[in-house]
DNA sequence: TCCCGATATGTATATTTTTGCATAACGCTT
DNA sequence: AAGCGTTATGCAAAAATATACATATCGGGA
């Protein structure tokens, strides 16, 4: 790249999360969470979704219970025993929060692209 | 609320955390870092500004250091000594980066609030 | 010259978050 | 009935974060 190569780039990257809380604050939904539910959905189990996320079953575990606690309502039906030792699904409830969360995800994706975009062109330029 | 009242409001709030990271995903601006900044460009020191953000002089001044040798340039002007035992000053650039920021967030909140609302309706409807 | 108050920084302490057992319950399968 | 694999849960151990503390440096003002 010659005289006119771009020499101050603004080498960064843009993240951001999401998530929902309760009214006093307290942590429902987060990344890790949406990303555990959407492995408990593909997998139908707790145990396997965990490892998948790559976190411990521990605190899958409790933070599912959490989040049913302070929704007031299941995301997931557990059974324990039976053929394969018990299983996780998603209850219809969980279903629909994971598909509007994901739609809203996908909005806010582009929303956060095109923002940095123009944060970059203000921060490169000069 | 009569019999038409909403049964089953989606009782939680949409949160969201932006951050800039390196390329290789070390963290360089929180809101954290980003509420500092402001309280640095409004009090023009690090010691008054970690008090009003809420969080230990020590870690202030650790994560204003990481944030500029990440990014390779000053965010502040640091002086010691002098009339008030010292201060602590931003930057033109980090002045500009500020500013960015800010219309990043605004622009942001907007998307989510509008996002959330969708979400809700959603959550809401059956 | 000494004091003051802020920056600068290493290290120890405390707090918070996560992981790692240990153990129990459960219901197919063999 | 014994075994297997998963959910369920308390509690101890570990890991990650943040705070506290102890000094040192610096330059204007008394």
């Amino acid at each position: 790249m010659g005289k006119r190569g771009r020499s101050n780039r603004f080498n960064v990257l843009l993240n951001y999360k999401l998530w929902l809380s309760s009214m006093s604050g307290e942590g429902i939904i987060s990344e890790e969470v949406y990303a555990l539910l959407l492995n408990i959905r593909d997998k139908g189990s707790l145990k396997a979704a965990a490892e998948e996320t790559g976190m411990s079953y521990r605190k899958a575990w409790g933070d599912i219970r959490k989040a049913e606690g302070l929704l007031g309502y299941e995301l997931t039906e557990k059974t324990r025993g039976g053929k394969d030792g018990g299983q996780s699904v998603l209850t219809p409830k969980a279903m629909k929060l994971l598909e509007a969360y994901t739609a809203l995800h996908q909005k806010l994706d582009d929303a956060v692209e095109k923002a940095f975009e123009e944060l970059k062109r203000k921060m490169e330029k000069n």
